[in-house]
DNA sequence: GCCACAAAGGTCAAAGATAGTCAAAGTCAA
DNA sequence: TTGACTTTGACTATCTTTGACCTTTGTGGC
């Protein structure tokens, strides 16, 4: 496994029993044997705001790395992708907001899958790929719809 | 043989007790003695969502290719609608589909309303009339393949 | 209080490591 | 001979690792 793998790993350990956790940028890379600035790269590519994270620090002597888990409830989650999707969505952009659904626990893997299904190029392709984005959209919306009840 | 169905070979045997298998592309590739991108050709020729499969990647430093397979343990009774549907679907046709599987516990109350949100003219809507039904009946399609899971 | 220095953490871009895409060329059987 | 399937490789996209340089904060001496 990579680096930053096993850094999210450790991080996500720490987490594990409460929401919040504080490090020290240097120590930890020291531990795992990394340069520091890859804990800023493990934070920002896993630890986002769109994974359910908020990260805090402080410079200077006594400096430190906070990391703070949030939730969010769901009705309002979903309404924000909903809103967030225009009136046309290619298909790259239907997956990566399926990924990030499943990855705040708003969507099942069995949901995305079906999401998934329902939008791919695959069960499209009848459509005129011209009007393909746009079907696309009103699907995906549709059916995030169906799951606000 | 052809080294693509060697390759194949080489996957499904790995695949022989596992539903799941991790590999590299390179590595492979250098020891069957091929390039890189035909793993990629093989994957998409024969390891298939039709053909129950599964293929998810990432690239970069610890990159790799994960192959799922699917079972068909229920999904046989999937099935079993999925080839009874044809080329076209309408949307009372379906909707009694949908009944009738929820009714068999093929489905639950949750994936159906998904079905139906996807499937629906509501969601259709900007799909030329003419080819509504065609288009519901492969959406409908690639949905039961996808809980084939 | 002001200054210098130490002790954090932050940024960014280059280099490295993988995988993906696509089209041209090759192969083979009907 | 033709069309479907294979094989190749140049080019692209994405993710990771590293290091040089920057900013912020704390502390102690004057």
């Amino acid at each position: 496994m990579n680096l930053s793998n096993i850094i999210a790993h450790m991080i996500s350990e720490m987490m594990e029993d409460q929401d919040e956790v504080e490090i020290q940028r240097n120590t930890l890379a020291q531990t795992v044997g990394c340069v520091p600035s890859q804990i800023n790269y493990v934070l920002a590519s896993r630890f986002t705001p769109e994974r359910g994270y908020i990260v805090e620090s402080r410079r200077g002597g006594g400096g430190y790395i906070k990391i703070t888990r949030i939730h969010c409830d769901r009705g309002t989650a979903l309404m924000h992708t909903l809103n967030a999707i225009g009136d046309t969505l290619d298909e790259k952009t239907c997956r990566s907001h399926l990924v990030n659904l499943v990855y705040l626990d708003l969507l099942t893997k069995r949901d995305a899958s079906l999401l998934l299904a329902a939008t791919g190029d695959n069960a499209l392709r009848l459509v005129d790929p011209a009007r393909r984005d746009a079907v696309r959209a009103a699907i995906f919306k549709q059916m995030l719809l169906a799951l606000q009840t």
